[in-house]
DNA sequence: TCATAATATGTAACCCCTTACATATGAAGT
DNA sequence: ACTTCATATGTAAGGGGTTACATATTATGA
């Protein structure tokens, strides 16, 4: 075989054209330009020589990469979390048909800021698909000068001049506070994530807000931290029940909590939804599986990573690709009403 | 700010040295050729300035992209699949602390072949790392010619001349007899995957010979196909039953058939381990959290792509980094013992 | 003291494309 | 027949690094 390396020179000299010509006949854009027979010509050689356009080439000349980068804490396990994978599915979903290729960038969470990472990730990607932004970038001034457009999933902070993709977890709050309400409960509990998190904030705002509303107020004794945590969730769960021995429900600020609660309620000899509902939020893919099967907010994860690739694929394909992004959209939060959850005393 | 490009040449300008010096200061093989004073003035200035090189400049004149190539198949789920959420965290983690990134590489299943991507990947990243390369290279020679240095994970064809690291299935396959015949078991029935899997074929293998070796023959009617899927395996269970009522344990060729034939036997109450034993194969993170825990062979998939990754980035360090990779790894199996496997009759 | 070697740095070619601008050719308009 | 335009193609200047080779400087040894 021939292992010498094609490049346009070559394929220049035996089309006999100059580089120029083939360079626009390999390009979709500019191919138009290019006359029919010396299209034809040049394809056949292409064909026949095997040639590949040098893409370090390209890059260096064109100044974009069809590559962004999708940057994930560097969490042990963090392949192995549903959330991480549904972004995967939805980037690579949408990419798949398209000319671009993604990145991993993993980046440490542990005291690490974006600013160390800059050199590693920063030059050779045309955009950024950033999840948990507030994990990396200590002031919010880096995430709004970065050099190249980026997309923010799964968070909205007002404040910051860049794209966001999320959802409205107040509303989601309120959603869930509407149903648990609706089905009668009054007594009611809650287990909280980790102050940090802003979702947990809003959620949690959201649902003492609607019932607040309706003339109803959570006793603070009932709010418990669970930071987010299945095991933790567990174990608070005879707090709860000490302060309160007749709670009707139980909100869990995610679905992982819910899980760890329902486990120890099943223990206690308390049934779930019987004695006590249990609504989540999240929507992960073993509440279904759960038994009883659980009620819960769902967060379109996936429906957001695949919107924010798309707002940032199209803003590169844009001729303001090398500006930064700017934009809030929210998608809806839906409550997925299951087993986990009945009209009280039923 | 100042918007304006920093590369090597103006750092240089500003140095008062030459782009050359620059060159060797910034890369870590070089760097001890420079003078220990010219070093801490480049150093300054290139922290004053915040210059980082342009990757793809680098690309093109040193022909490396410090990037591999993750290649997995387009298959939907394929991201909620824990055999390759393990191979992207071992992958991952292997690269965290190197100076290569990775990106993923989808091809599509159906009909297509490793030809069509020739183009799309080909290129920019300096080598591979394979999975179910038997789904994509219609040819073996298409694997052997691949420029660039490919690793094959959990697949080993002694025929290929490529570097594979996988597992002995056909010596799996005999553990698992060996711990089921130990345990008293002589009426044993088969769940078997498809036929185009190599790894059931090896696993089926080693278990017949073994029992073979011990003088035990199965009966040819029990051993049916399941396809590896959990469902199928469900539904054979009876089937399996009414050929042979008083069967003791049942190998299952993959864990999820394993679930399968469990959930199917609990339902008809019959009690497993008690009743029957049950082994499966791969060690599934759900194995474990299965009721009973299941009794499985492990094979250690991300040893695997550990050890993969490693070979990999070990060769594209050394000399021969443009050569194509060749050898096999074998990594062992072992039996995790559960508790979906008991004595007979205990 | 001078040839020789070791060290530090510079020069320039090369990696392979894209694209603004220039040129050549032929068609259309008057 | 001549200017004007549209179309097709070519020329050459980047884009930002690496590195073989050349050169300048200093240290070493007899």
């Amino acid at each position: 075989m021939k292992d010498k390396k094609f490049n346009i020179y070559e394929i220049a000299r035996k089309a006999n054209v100059s580089i120029a010509t083939i360079s626009r006949a390999i390009n979709p854009e500019t191919r138009a330009k290019v006359a029919p027979a010396t299209l034809k010509k040049i394809d056949q050689l292409i064909k026949k020589y095997g040639y590949t356009p040098n893409l370090a080439a390209k890059h260096l000349s064109g100044n974009v990469t069809k590559t962004i980068g999708v940057v994930f804490p560097y969490l042990p396990g963090i392949f192995y979390s549903n959330y991480y994978n549904h972004i995967l599915a939805a980037v690579s979903d949408y990419l798949f048909d398209t000319h671009y290729q993604f990145k991993m960038l993993l980046l440490k969470v542990a005291g690490d800021t974006w600013d160390k990472y800059d050199f590693k990730v920063g030059e050779r990607v045309d955009g950024l698909l950033i999840t948990h932004w507030f994990k990396f970038f200590s002031k919010k001034s880096i995430l709004e000068n970065m050099k190249i457009p980026c997309v923010v999933l799964n968070d909205v902070d007002r404040k910051i001049k860049t794209q966001f993709v999320g959802v409205d977890h107040y509303l989601g709050g309120q959603i869930a506070a509407n149903h648990i309400y609706s089905l009668g409960h009054r007594r009611i509990a809650m287990l909280s994530g980790p102050d940090w998190s802003m979702d947990n904030q809003q959620r949690m705002k959201g649902f003492i807000a609607f019932l607040n509303k309706k003339g109803l107020r959570i006793k603070p004794d009932l709010i418990v931290k669970a930071d987010y945590l299945e095991h933790m969730a567990y174990s608070k769960v005879e707090t709860l029940l000490k302060i309160d021995p007749k709670i009707t429900a139980i909100f869990a600020c995610n679905d992982q909590m819910a899980f760890g609660a329902m486990s120890r309620l099943k223990e206690l000899g308390i049934a779930s939804p019987k004695d006590i509902s249990v609504i989540g939020f999240d929507d992960e893919m073993d509440a279904a599986k759960f038994t009883p099967p659980l009620t819960t907010m769902h967060v379109p994860i996936y429906d957001i990573a695949t919107r924010g690739t798309e707002i940032l694929i199209n803003h590169l394909q844009s001729k303001d690709a090398k500006k930064s992004l700017r934009g809030i959209e929210i998608l809806p939060v839906r409550l997925v009403e299951r087993k986990s959850t009945v009209k009280i005393n039923s």
